[in-house]
DNA sequence: CCGATTCTGTTTGGTAGCAAACAAACCGGA
DNA sequence: TCCGGTTTGTTTGCTACCAAACAGAATCGG
């Protein structure tokens, strides 16, 4: 029952329990919030320690190219708003992957504040080689879920995004 | 059926679908470990805007404080395991607490090349205001849920916590 | 046209986060 | 006693991330 795969509750889980017990506090909803925290921080740790160390990338490099591979040239606002990163933000990660060759900014022509970014044809080759890999270790990450599992979890997190997303 | 709280896809997941959707992928284990990240993004980002940002303190901060009250002075080896950080990054923010007069150093005597950490008077004041609040707040983050889906949530991200955390 | 306002992306200034290099302290064997 | 090897926390050098301030460009009212 209490299997490596499967605990109940992990370690830390026990002594915090064990040492607050008796105060009044909402257990539940603490052990859901910090565990989607530590699964996303060992998910991305273990992806640039993987994957995308191969590849040189960040999380949010990746990010951004898989999303401009799937949209296409974009403009910077949107870009940041699907990439779900400040423009700040962007600006920035944007610089980096430019140097890497991997983008291209372009000037509208129309409006000369606003700017474009557009894969280039490494950073093409680049997210076509490695987003099937990704894709695979992202299968890993879940292997332990079954189907249905993995559809309840991706479900009752969409309703912590649109809760969390308003706050 | 499809109603704001619950919807069954969120529009950039839709979008993606049906750009992609002819191609081989695992749509599911996708789904699952990018909701887990955009859901600890928008987690966090709440949080820091709202309850911590009256106290001055950022998530690694507020966790830094929370794992001393739970467990008392500790090592800096220890915190930073505890907290999930490295220790280089535990020494930035113990820094940054220490400025904010929350916690302080000490040398350990019989061992000069260790050094712990404490919740000074102020530090501990801090987070027995705070973590109420918090818990709260972390309640509202999850206030569409169940009980019996909050716990399915978290038993769902712990067996990804450990898949993630060995690979 | 012209001035005020709005919009867009970048810069600034700060914290956070990591890996790798580091220095100091400890330890163990010769 | 001394000399390697190990352990511990810090420093270094880098990217990422944000809010707020900013500057240039567009737009709209008159």
């Amino acid at each position: 029952m209490e299997d490596r795969a499967s605990p109940r509750l992990l370690d830390a889980e026990r002594l915090i329990q064990a040492r607050l017990g008796d105060r009044q506090l909402d257990f539940d909803s603490m052990l859901a919030v910090s565990n989607i925290y530590r699964a996303a921080t060992a998910v991305r740790r273990s992806a640039e320690r993987g994957v995308l160390a191969e590849f040189g990338l960040s999380w949010g490099g990746f990010t951004t190219l898989w999303v401009l591979w799937v949209w296409g040239e974009m403009r910077t606002a949107d870009l940041a708003e699907e990439c779900d990163l400040s423009k700040a933000t962007l600006t920035g990660v944007v610089k980096t992957l430019e140097k890497r060759g991997f983008v291209e900014r372009r000037q509208v022509e129309s409006d000369r504040r606003r700017v474009t970014v557009a894969l280039t044809d490494a950073g093409l080759d680049t997210i076509e080689r490695l987003f099937p890999r990704f894709n695979r270790y992202e299968g890993e990450m879940v292997r332990e879920l079954s189907t249905d599992e993995k559809q309840a979890l991706a479900g009752l997190l969409r309703r912590v995004i649109v809760e969390a997303g308003e706050a």
